[in-house]
DNA sequence: TACCTTGTACGAAATATATCGTATGATGGT
DNA sequence: ACCATCATACGATATATTTCGTACAAGGTA
């Protein structure tokens, strides 16, 4: 069987996959734009970036036209698992439970919020 | 007033730091064989590692003694906080709830996890 | 047609991380 | 006193990541 591919984006790659997976398609330049409302960098930066994670196969592009356009070749599902596997393996001791502690302690989640992760804690009792 | 300062130990000095939250103080010689059990290194490169987190600032250490006693100088709370945020922000767009769902959701919690949990979220709702 | 704009490609530098070899000093047993 | 063992220090290398300058091609416009 094949195992799955481990998928381990840096936090540069990380900005770029949010604003693919939040948009769909993107130009390099939309992409860009985005970023920058939450840093600085120049465009070839994240150019730069987008063609290495096209080698990586973190995303595809269509490269038919001049201006290349990309989308997301990961799901943002199983990245978040990855990453959440991880971290419980590495800062919580294997306990998902401590790290939902740990997050459900330190931001006060609104009322809607609670009555979901109440629902979700239903299912899980019930089974 | 003093800014907190941001912790953001490496994957390699996470493990070392897991090590040192469990036993408290330890040798460079203990911590490395604790580390020999998950994972292939030379005893050399844990030393560098550790002598790296101590000009970091990570770790502290008694050099009284020919064989150094190391200790975590950055708590095990403050660290999975600061991380567990940034995944939010990174991964989650912002939504601690959808962190918790995640992890919930992905690994079947023991009983007694969700008695846990429930105590918290009965806290939490009233509020 | 000449030129400005916008794009991609590519190479190079700066920095961070991980890994290990070798030198050297202390210590304890024979 | 000698030597094997164990510890630290330090330098070097390999690799990954981030950043950006420069070159060059395509397209539209004066």
């Amino acid at each position: 069987m094949m195992v799955n591919k481990l998928i381990k984006p840096t936090e540069g790659e990380l900005e770029i996959l949010q604003v693919l997976w939040e948009k769909g398609n993107a130009t390099v330049r939309e992409v860009h734009e985005t970023i920058l409302q939450t840093k600085d960098a120049g465009y070839t930066t994240t150019l730069k970036l987008m063609q290495i994670m096209f080698e990586k196969g973190l995303v595809k592009r269509d490269d038919s036209a001049k201006t290349h356009i990309y989308h997301a070749n990961v799901s943002k599902e199983k990245t978040q698992n990855q990453f959440v596997g991880k971290m419980i393996s590495n800062l919580f001791g294997g306990s998902s439970t401590q790290l939902v502690m740990q997050a459900l302690g330190n931001h006060v989640p609104s009322k809607e919020e609670l009555n979901e992760i109440q629902h979700l804690l239903d299912n899980l009792k019930n089974q």
